[in-house]
DNA sequence: TTTTTTCTTAATATTATTTTAAGTTTACTA
DNA sequence: TAGTAAACTTAAAATAATATTAAGAAAAAA
């Protein structure tokens, strides 16, 4: 993970350095026009930015940025502590603000919680068993660029083997699980899915890895 | 856009709701309980936080919606203002941090921040599949130079459905976050409106996107 | 107020999924 | 290896979910 300093004040952007530099890779630029220059490359997973710098202040970075669809995410680091200051800055398209003189801690949760958020690494919800990845939030399960296509019971049915691959799910299990236990439905209807969860796996090869186990229930498993 | 707000403070809930209504629909949850209840509907584009209340705190709301997947972004805001409070916070999944007494223009330009970077939509208010803009300023959907006539709740389920591409949407959700979780309209207007949406869609060729998962609801996808 | 538009309801039509049941195959046991 | 029990497969029937329509109610605009 990189992280960009923008900071005209050498001994400062030190300290900050020295705050992160544990977790981050840092790059320093003295001044705006720098920065504006390293950030264009869009290598830096967030910036830390000040405000009152020569030539192009911080307000004037970001806004450069933003024009030029920069979207890294900018936390603003400075001494300029007003509502007016703090307003103009989210504004501008910053994402934090933190004012100088900051607590290390806090600058770290800060700069972290920015990164997990704009990673969006947040919403996925996938499954996965070799190359097959069950996507939860579609509900399509996908290997390279085919595409089964599952109808409800039959998704759920291999979602819940797979996410208990290695182990035997018995057929009331299966039941219970999918149909709940007060259902009144006739015990075969699970074979009826087994073998038309198979007919789909088969056109990936996947059918292989549900293994019937005789007399107890089913196993998803290498 | 909706906001829930989860305060034991009945005064304080109300003032927060002050701040922020000519922008958001807000909705109260008074009880940690009750917030995560609310929150589990991923309906809310933003959520803020109280951490003192009883039988829950907001830590632990916190925790048990990010174990649980939900993603929605938080703001915290309390009286706690210590840097062990605060890192506490973050490490939970909070996105932000505020103290009480806190700034109406600061809580407002903190929570723009946090969807605007939570959403990925930098640019001004226009959401974007492929070659159909919608323009949530004047609520129309355009393509190229024709443009489909949808009305009021027409656009705003075509606006939920395409920012949350690739994720089914329950019918539960779609009412709940259009309609409001207490209204008492009958299920069907969900359909009724799918069908009307696709309806206008077709005019242009982009019906085959939306897309009913059985079962469950709707899904936005190529 | 009248007119127009949007929203809601309810009845009907359509479609997809689920279940049943009967025949077939497979695996185990005596 | 024949007999038996369990599992598999198939397709038709039953059921449930969704789509569509149109008419009436409500809300907004004129």
């Amino acid at each position: 993970m990189k992280v960009l300093i923008i900071e005209d004040d050498k001994i400062l952007a030190k300290t900050v350095e020295q705050c992160i530099k544990n977790k981050y890779d840092v790059d320093h630029a003295y001044d705006g026009e720098e920065g504006v220059l390293y950030a264009k490359q869009e290598i830096y997973d967030a910036i830390i930015l000040d405000i009152m710098m020569p030539i192009m202040n911080g307000y004037e970075v970001l806004n450069t940025l933003r024009n030029n669809k920069i979207y890294t995410p900018v936390l603003i680091l400075t001494a300029k502590d007003s509502i007016s200051d703090k307003v103009m800055g989210f504004r501008s398209g910053a994402d934090d603000y933190l004012v100088k003189p900051f607590n290390r801690e806090e600058l770290i949760v800060r700069l972290e919680a920015l990164i997990r958020r704009s990673q969006g690494n947040y919403t996925e919800n996938i499954i996965e068993f070799k190359d097959l990845k069950l996507d939860l939030n579609s509900r399509k399960a996908i290997l390279g660029k085919k595409e089964i296509i599952l109808q409800g019971k039959q998704f759920d049915m291999l979602e819940y083997l797979i996410s208990s691959k290695n182990t035997i799910i018995t057929k009331e299990q299966i039941f219970d699980k999918i149909w709940g236990f007060n259902s009144e439905t006739t015990a075969n209807v699970i074979e009826v899915y087994a073998s038309g969860l198979r007919k789909e796996l088969k056109k990936i090869g996947y059918d292989k890895y549900l293994k019937t186990i005789r007399g107890v229930g089913y196993i998803w498993s290498e």
